[in-house]
RNA sequence: GCUGAAGUGGUGGAAUUGGUAGACACGCUGGACUUAAAAUCCAGUGAGCAGUAAUGCUCGUAUGGGUUCAAGUCCCAUCUUCAGUACCA
């Protein structure tokens, strides 16, 4: 029976799909495996050789685990929101669901094609309403929380108001917004409900902001940074403006320092691992406050806690000490009247723990102003219970019974306090700054034009020139301002800021290489330590005073900070870097200028896109403010429209949705006409961005056709988290960074068993085409020898001719060579052709028209192309060679290679084996189709080991030892290749097995049943087939993997290698039971050994036994 | 600029804790089978030198140093390529 690839490939595929051999179960005895794919976008040209790597890679470690008795789950699904086919409906008006449809249909079959053992039962769509109704879920659970920076996690957004109707928010150690107003608790339950909504929306996880955005007012839409090209529109060359717009953001920021720890305790490729961290861009510094001088607002008199104090504060209730920690761990537990609270600040004074209700104070002794405090407070009508250190660490139980007898005959004080109003502020501008020792550097400051004090501060004089440059700025895109390094530009505001030490008057300026998304838009530029404003103030002529003991600044700014002495600044001076850093730090805080700050680059994401192609948000608007839809209403289905493109008001598709109004009283989607109605309110109209879907599909799967919840928290328990995930290294900031902070987020909020959802990644390498070349000649005149006719003329009688790469070494030889050819054929004269040029350029060719041996297939190249219809060939020795170069596989360079195409010629199997034999997964490697038939031939010659000619021929006889000592050291290489990821060796590791047992004629069932499960995982149908022939009639899939047994690779002899002064000479066949002094004896009386030494002595022996020896001398 | 990865025959790539460099495959050359081609099978194939030959010698893992009995592998410096990232204060 000849392996007839096709029909056998076909048969298993539908076996497999007909049993259902992959379905996992949720339920087993077995451990669990959990191996997945990265999320593939279906996209309409569907799969060439390169995408299927990491699939195959995956497939045979997950067929491999099944061998090795674990229960494993494959899924595989579509990411099928996004951006190709909502451009295909803008062209043609065909629904992107359709297109969608039919693109997966194409992907479905091309992979069913592969051979993969995915569980198709648990395919997911992100499109799907089914899933996406999940993801809007998980939208509105995020904008049902907030960050809770005590117990550094997300928390219900109720917890946070009973925070505020307690003690307002002076206290609360949340992330939010920079500058979010202070408010008592009598103040917040003042607020109106809209004030209410505004503040807490500076809380939650998912808010409404103002962001800028690269807008196109002609498109309509929002661009990506990389979708510029010189201030236009990278599609259409449109004008692109940077526009304030109200969106969605992600507080992705609450989340830096955990995202940066989380990686810690993940096994992620390191450079991926880089690139998150560099991404998310910790920095340690200090904020700074900068006052503007202005003739104006008088000083409050009144007594606020400075920035630095709050800080304090926050500080202060996490790092308690131990005995104060035990204390709290007593009190915090307390409800209701008898509630504590840590760190308190009761007038000007921090009590460590209040009871204000009972108003009672709880201290430890020993403070200094203990007599201050004592009388203050009991003026205040506090009671007061001190305590020392000892006497909590001993029995703080007494301790506690102690206070309790406190509370019990204590009542609260009456407040009568009102809260004061606020002063009218002086502006100020905030800097965060990496290097506070350099404060005394600083010359002058700049601001982003986009700053929001610049209008403030402007002064009149300068207000002309600084609206001019404003204007200027807003039409470059960011990107173009960051690549545009050597223009320095900007404009001085004529206002002054004053040094927050020296008191000295510092010029603000605005420029453009300040961001206005980083830190806070603005710095304090200290040109001698920095490039930046160095270059700045050079342009400018601004003075650019030195802090640096003995460095010359005229060339350049000094950057290094090792080594530096800080000079000419007060009290930093004659410190160096480390010291003047934390000293300054110090003093800012001492003096409630600043404080000291981690900074993260980090930016909360945008969440909005002004698409039709995405997941709807759960969201209406009622007074402007947003609504979310009941979880119970869920999924809000994406409207029909009739035009894909945003309205001409400029708002975005969903706009033109005729039905897409919410009935907040029928709980239901309804026509937009009801909008009149009082209960009837307009929905979002932007859609979410395509990681939106992405970011939590790990866990569908483990449970992917539950209608009640996203996951059982059964399923979730089980699978708990992804324990192989391969996928393309492109994804290291996007989808990997997203979906790590969803996951840590629904952590938070119990919904999903672990923190990280990837336990470990491996990036497969891309594969690269292998792009084919022809050198075609292109005639020019040389400029004024002929008429415009005349050159005409001639330039038409000249063919296209086509060189072969090997007749040429330069460009002259190539030029030289047509003109012959040309004259000899008649196409050109002898006079002529000095006046004309001849011009090699080279052109792709495709590579299905070239053979292995680089030969091009002349009558397929003509036909391909009619400007080739008529060209002449000059070739060599009858054969037309192309050039070769390895390039990124695009259609455009005609080196795509289609798996279909693979498949039907040389089968899946040969395609699975050569993707993995190609080299390393994780490296990038050319494919080069001809190397196939490596592969081909192995196959083939594994299937004859199992056949007499055409008779299956299986022996019963025991294997020989020779026999077996090649089973089991095939079983070992491809077990320890498999488990560290190494498929290429394997290969050849099968390659070596097969031509060592073919040598053999080995034909005995005791070697060829294990030696089918080895390779079962690589090429999955012929062992199906193999296994089916040999007798058995179950799937090969899940039967034991074979065992290694060390006792058949166990050797008595050793071919030692002899070499002398580290050079091998000769091999010499010795016992593995010789001592090392018999070794050394027997080689050096060894004849070649003699030989060798040609009389001499050896000076040294070097006997490694089982390895080497080496003799030395 | 910064960060990371990698440089081994004509090509893709092997090489365990430092221990026989080039496994396995492609390509190439020669041969067998065939009218011929394809397919299949066999042999050779890092470079150079010597020899009719078996064989022997020299050089060889980007470059230059170093450690070691022994270096593709470890250390230092340099060069090149690729990838990511960038007025990040």
């Amino acid at each position: 029976m000849q392996y007839n690839h096709l029909a056998i490939e076909k048969k298993w595929q539908k076996f497999w799909a007909e049993n259902q051999t992959f379905k996992a179960s949720n339920e087993s005895d077995k451990p669990k495996y959990y191996v997945l794919d990265m999320f593939p976008y279906p996209s309409g040209a569907g799969l060439h050789v390169g995408h299927p790597l990491g699939y195959i890679a995956s497939d045979i470690y997950a067929r491999y685990k099944r061998h090795k008795g674990f229960n494993v789950l494959h899924p595989q699904g579509y990411d099928s929101f996004g951006l190709p086919a909502e451009q295909y409906a803008i062209q043609t008006g065909q629904h992107p669901a359709k297109t969608t449809e039919a693109n997966i249909a194409t992907y479905r079959k091309q992979l069913d094609n592969i051979g993969f053992s995915f569980d198709w039962t648990r395919e997911v769509r992100t499109s799907n309403p089914a899933y996406y109704k999940w993801t809007q879920s998980i939208f509105i659970e995020l904008f049902n929380s907030w960050y809770h920076k005590d117990t550094d996690k997300a928390e219900d957004i109720s917890i946070l108001i009973s925070i505020f109707k307690k003690e307002g928010n002076r206290l609360v150690n949340a992330v939010s917004e920079e500058g979010v107003e202070l408010f008592s608790s009598e103040e917040w339950k003042a607020f109106p409900k809209k004030k209410q909504e505004e503040i807490l929306l500076q809380y939650r996880l998912t808010y409404l902001s103002d962001t800028h955005v690269n807008w196109c007012p002609v498109l309509g839409t929002v661009l990506a940074n990389d979708e510029i090209i010189n201030g236009l529109s990278e599609r259409g060359g449109h004008p692109v403006v940077q526009k304030k717009m109200t969106q969605w953001s992600m507080r992705i920021s609450a989340y830096a320092q955990r995202l940066l720890d989380g990686l810690e305790k993940i096994d992620w490729p390191q450079p991926l691992k880089d690139s998150q961290t560099n991404w998310i861009g910790r920095s340690q510094g200090a904020m700074v406050s900068f006052e503007v001088n202005e003739v104006s607002s008088k000083e409050s008199t009144e007594v606020k806690l400075s920035y630095k104090e709050l800080e304090t504060l926050k500080e202060l209730r996490l790092n308690l000490s131990k005995a104060e920690g035990l204390l709290w761990d007593e009190l915090k537990h307390k409800k209701g009247a008898a509630k504590f609270r840590k760190k308190y600040t009761v007038g000007s004074f921090l009590v460590d723990y209040v009871c204000l209700a009972k108003n009672t104070i709880v201290e430890f002794s020993g403070k200094e102003d203990e007599t201050e405090r004592t009388t203050f407070f009991a003026k205040e009508g506090f009671n007061i219970v001190r305590f020392s250190n000892e006497e909590v660490i001993e029995n703080v139980l007494q301790v506690v019974s102690k206070i309790n007898n406190t509370l019990q005959f204590s009542s609260a004080i009456k407040s009568d306090k009102k809260p004061e109003k606020k002063p009218t502020k002086k502006h100020q501008i905030d800097v965060f700054t990496t290097r506070p020792d350099t404060i005394f550097g600083v010359s002058f400051m700049t601001l982003a034009p986009e700053h929001e004090l610049v209008s403030k501060i402007v002064t009149p004089a300068q207000k002309k020139e600084v609206n001019a440059y404003v204007r200027t700025t807003a039409k470059r895109s960011e990107r173009d301002r960051m690549a545009d390094v050597k223009t320095i530009s900007g404009v001085f505001t004529g206002a002054y800021a004053i040094h927050p030490f020296t008191g000295e008057k510092v010029q603000i300026w605005i420029g453009d290489y300040v961001l206005a998304n980083y830190g806070t838009g603005a710095v304090m530029a200290v040109p001698c330590g920095d490039q930046r404003d160095y270059d700045f103030a050079k342009h400018f002529d601004i003075p650019i005073p030195n802090i640096f003991k003995g460095v010359d600044i005229s060339e350049a700014a000094h950057v290094d900070k090792a080594g530096t002495i800080i000079a000419n600044s007060d009290f930093l001076s004659g410190l160096t870097y480390q010291k003047a850093l934390k000293l300054s730090i110090f003093e800012l805080e001492k003096r409630a200028i600043g404080y000291g700050k981690i900074n993260y680059r980090l930016r909360d994401a945008v969440f909005s896109r002004q698409r039709y192609w995405g997941e709807p948000f759960p969201v209406y608007y009622k007074d402007g403010m947003p609504q979310m839809i009941d979880a119970a209403h869920l999924p809000i289905v994406l409207p029909t429209v009739e035009k894909y493109l945003p309205t001409e008001d400029g708002k975005p598709p969903l706009g033109n949705a005729p039905e897409w109004a919410w009935d907040s009283r029928g709980k239901k989607v309804v026509s937009n006409e009801k909008l009149k109605n009082k209960t009837v309110y307009p929905l979002e109209l932007n859609t979410m961005p395509g990681w939106a879907g992405s970011s939590w599909y790990f866990n569908r799967y483990m449970d992917a056709s539950n209608s009640e919840e996203f996951a059982s928290k059964e399923s979730l328990d089980y699978w708990k988290e992804v324990d192989l995930y391969i996928g393309g290294s492109e994804h290291a900031t996007g989808h990997l960074l997203y979906a790590r902070f969803w996951q840590k987020f629904l952590f938070d909020k119990g919904m999903v068993p672990v923190d990280e959802f990837a336990k470990k990644l491996i990036n497969q390498g891309m594969i690269l085409g292998t792009s084919a070349f022809v050198y075609k000649a292109t005639p020019f005149i040389k400029s004024d020898c002929f008429t415009a006719h005349a050159s005409e003329e001639i330039l038409n009688k000249i063919p296209a001719v086509i060189v072969s790469k090997n007749l040429f070494n330069s460009e002259e030889d190539f030029e030289v060579l047509v003109k012959n050819y040309l004259i000899d054929n008649g196409f050109l004269n002898q006079d002529t052709s000095d006046r004309i040029m001849i011009v090699k350029s080279d052109v792709h060719a495709d590579v299905s028209s070239v053979n292995a041996s680089d030969e091009l297939d002349v009558e397929a190249f003509k036909n391909w192309r009619t400007e080739f219809k008529t060209a002449e060939f000059i070739l060599e020795e009858g054969i037309y060679k192309v050039g070769r170069e390895v390039e990124k596989m695009s259609k455009s360079k005609y080196n795509v290679v289609n798996p279909d195409a693979i498949c039907s010629a040389h089968g899946a199997d040969a395609l699975r084996l050569f993707e993995m034999f190609l080299g390393p997964l994780e490296q990038a490697k050319p494919w080069k189709t001809s190397g196939i038939s490596g592969v081909s031939t192995f196959l083939k010659k594994l299937w004859k080991l199992y056949f007499n000619g055409d008779v299956l021929a299986i022996s019963e006889d025991e294997p020989t030892k020779e026999e077996l000592k090649i089973l089991h050291k095939t079983i070992k290489k491809v077990e320890e290749d498999i488990e560290n990821f190494s498929f290429n060796t394997s290969v050849s590791t099968f390659m070596i097995a097969v031509n060592e047992l073919t040598l053999l004629k080995c034909n005995k069932r005791l070697i060829l049943e294990p030696l089918a499960i080895l390779v079962s995982p690589y090429a999955p149908h012929i062992a199906e087939e193999l296994w089916s022939l040999l007798g058995k009639t179950t799937s090969i899939s899940t039967v034991d993997f074979p065992a290694f047994e060390a006792n058949h690779l166990v050797e008595s002899t050793k071919n030692y290698p002899i070499s002398f002064n580290g050079k091998m000479r000769f091999t010499l066949e010795l016992s593995l039971d010789l001592s090392k002094e018999e070794i050394e004896k027997t080689v050096l009386e060894d004849e070649k050994t003699i030989a060798q030494l040609d009389g001499r002595i050896p000076k040294k022996v070097i006997v490694v036994p089982g390895k080497i020896v080496n003799i030395v001398g």
